[in-house]
DNA sequence: CAGCAGTGGCTAATGGCGTTAGTTTGTAGC
DNA sequence: GCTACAAACTAACGCCATTAGCCACTGCTG
């Protein structure tokens, strides 16, 4: 019998796309196992366990998710670079809610922690949009908290059916990035 | 032995304080009973399995929640009403994280869940801070949405550590208000 | 006050999941 | 081809959620 030749990427990847078919909370070992065509415990040889396996997801997903913003937005800048940031961003958790979810709730241990190097890598991204804005230097900190919170906020609502009411969802994503885009324009003065 | 004594509501209230303080992933049925001074077994009596638990401790965060921000909230307009509404909501949030993770990803059955009926009374918080701008009747649910999600995404990344660098979290709350503000005012123009 | 029903608690048992220990076997290098 | 390492396996444990079935307290009815 052949070896399946596994190793912890291939078991991460894997997991990371069972996660985004059968939700987070159904992201299983037994599961996984057997989508990789191996038995359980097999699995413990790449991944030390659940919580890692899931740690590795979530800097999977935010190098994903990083990776879509910063090429969304390339050569673009101002409200043009915002929208392409804004809608890569939400069509990302979209396209893949399980490892998304995976990124909520994972506590970073430490500067060296793929996680955290992920973190800042979406954090990079969105920076770059905000440097076409005249967002002075001293509240850049505040601009990137405040972009990166919103979009979190409406791509896991969305993803999470959160928006159950009439109005169209897509324009209430135009609305939102207008609203980034006027506030991010008059940001100097208080 | 004299009994217990519980119910429906003191079982989701424990959940929900229990939930507070080891975190949504560690509630277990198992502590949750040795927490109300009952067998495991024993809570089925009151509430259906964990899935019907994680729903009532949902809706009752976000019934606490609309709560929060409506009494904030009263007598104020304005900037005024949107700091308060949003201290209030994000204080929520850090003061019981448990109950408040309980409210993501759960999916309202119809409109009859009290789920649902919850997460309108924490619009109808924000629509009363939102009627006090000059919001087109037209853009109201766009208005809304982004206010909830600029808000809870603030809330929940802060909640779960997100934001690791330097600048002050507190400040970055006060910038994304005054954001949010400098856009509603000026919500009409496009 | 007695009896009766209903309900809230209990014990026992099942199945699934994550995890560990210990064993076998494929495979790469000498 | 032998050896050694690594990747797979089987077996077993403990925790968790859930169900079935039993018992006893409580409150109503006469």
């Amino acid at each position: 019998m052949p070896r399946a030749g596994l190793d912890r990427a291939a078991v991460i990847a894997a997991g990371a796309a069972l996660a985004d078919e059968v939700g987070f909370a159904g992201l299983t070992m037994g599961r996984l196992a057997e989508r990789v065509g191996v038995r359980t415990p097999s699995l413990y040889k790449h991944v030390a366990g659940q919580e890692d396996l899931n740690r590795g997801i979530a800097a999977l997903a935010l190098a994903e998710a990083a990776d879509a913003v910063g090429t969304a937005t390339q050569g673009r800048a101002g409200r043009d670079a915002l929208t392409a940031a804004a809608h890569a961003f939400r069509d990302f958790v979209l396209a893949h809610p399980g490892r998304y979810a995976a990124t909520i709730g994972v506590e970073p241990t430490g500067p060296d922690d793929p996680i955290t190097v992920a973190g800042l890598g979406v954090l990079d991204s969105f920076s770059a949009v905000l440097r076409s804005y005249a967002v002075p230097p001293a509240e850049m900190d505040h601009a990137l908290r405040t972009v990166r919170s919103s979009l979190h906020g409406f791509a896991t609502l969305q993803s999470a059916n959160g928006f159950q009411w009439s109005a169209d969802v897509d324009e209430s994503l135009e609305w939102l990035i207008a609203l980034l885009d006027r506030g991010l324009r008059s940001a100097s003065p208080q």
